[in-house]
This record gives structure tokens, C-alpha cells and sequence, in this order.
DNA sequence: CCCTGATTCGC
DNA sequence: GCGAATCAGG
């Protein structure tokens, strides 16, 4: 692939827009994210501008993950007990302890009380592989409506962020309140 | 481990 | 000019 004024233009485009480089990549196709970086640095446009996309999108998911992990209503007050009752357990070993959630509105999922759900972790479509859970698309309790990336893989028969939870069989796992 | 952008340097 | 490899960092 060579860098036509239209592929040049439309990696201005997105990277003025915020994308990563291997975002861009993704969009451009037949180029590696490294590619897309050499060709920002030739260009001379490497300062995008405004805040760190990186930073400002970490940030943003920290504070509506927690948002999100809390109960309704109250806003700090919520990020607070979030942390206090669930330490920095965001990752495997989070769902080892029951929990229930619940779809509400949108994609809003809301766990039962003290319960930690591994949504911090939000993932753009390109960002998503092999190895990265899908989770939450449907529900995690129920199999025929959970999408985790390494639960249908041959490769690793444990997701990362459900652990042996995600697959215990519907019928032994059960919804603590 | 996943990811990010920055830089180097052979092609 | 290009981009893989590498670096430094989150």
C-alpha cells in the first residue's frame, strides 16, 4: 500500500479526530501502526493538538466504570465506596466473588452491591483480539448470551477477566444478593 | 500482558 | 520516503 493523497488526507483526518496510530491502521488497512506513526512524523503533525487522547480516554473510563459500579444515584460518594469495598481488584481475580448484574438502558450494566464487574477495561472494536474479553455483550452468567473472546478459543480455556467463573456451567452458578 | 507514541536506521 | 524494530512509558 502506498500513501495516496486520499489515504494521506483520511490519516490527517483521523488522527486530528484522536485515533491511536494503530486505530488509524486499522482504518487504512494494509499498513502496521508503525507505519501510520513514520508517516504522522514525516508529516510533521504529531502534536494532536488538544489533550492526550491516551490520557483523557483512560480517565474517562476509570470515572464511568465506577460510576457505573456504584449504585444509581450519588457521584463522588459513589467512586468512593466503589474503591473502598473493591480494592484494585479489576481483573481475574474480581469475579471470584459472586455477582449479579443487570442490563439497564443501553449498555448500562449495574452489579449487586459490594460486586466487582471487569468493565473497566472498555476496549475499542479494533483494540479487540484473541486474547481480550468481549465481556460484557449479554450476560456473563448466562453462556448462550456471553461473548467472551477466550471462551470460544482453543487456545486458553479461562478468560482472563471471568477466571473459571465464566465457565461453570450456568446451571452451578448462581446469583448472590 | 495489553497498549501508546517516538526514534532509529536499513532499504 | 518508508516502516520494522526498538525504546520508553502507562
Amino acid at each position: 500500500m502506498n500513501w495516496t493523497d486520499e489515504r494521506v488526507e483520511l490519516l490527517k483526518k483521523l488522527w486530528s479526530e484522536g485515533l491511536s496510530a494503530s486505530q488509524i491502521a486499522a482504518q487504512l488497512g494494509g499498513v502496521s501502526r508503525n507505519a501510520v506513526i513514520g508517516k504522522v512524523h514525516r508529516l510533521k503533525l504529531s502534536g494532536r493538538g488538544k489533550t492526550s487522547a491516551t490520557q483523557t480516554r483512560s480517565k474517562k473510563v476509570n470515572t464511568n466504570s465506577a460510576a457505573r459500579n456504584g449504585n444509581v444515584s450519588a457521584g463522588a460518594t459513589q467512586t468512593t465506596a466503589v474503591r473502598t469495598s473493591v480494592p484494585k481488584s479489576i481483573g481475574a481475580t474480581a469475579l471470584q466473588t459472586d455477582y449479579a448484574v443487570e442490563a439497564v438502558a443501553q449498555t448500562v450494566i449495574r452489579p449487586a452491591n459490594d460486586v466487582v464487574v471487569p468493565i473497566s477495561r472498555r476496549l475499542s472494536l479494533l483494540q479487540l483480539s484473541e486474547r481480550t474479553c468481549k465481556w460484557p455483550i449479554g450476560d456473563p452468567l448466562n453462556e448462550d448470551f456471553h461473548f467472551c473472546g477466550n471462551d470460544s478459543g482453543e487456545s486458553s480455556p479461562y478468560c482472563t477477566y471471568h477466571s473459571k467463573l465464566a465457565f461453570q456451567p450456568a446451571s452451578e452458578r448462581r446469583r448472590v444478593r
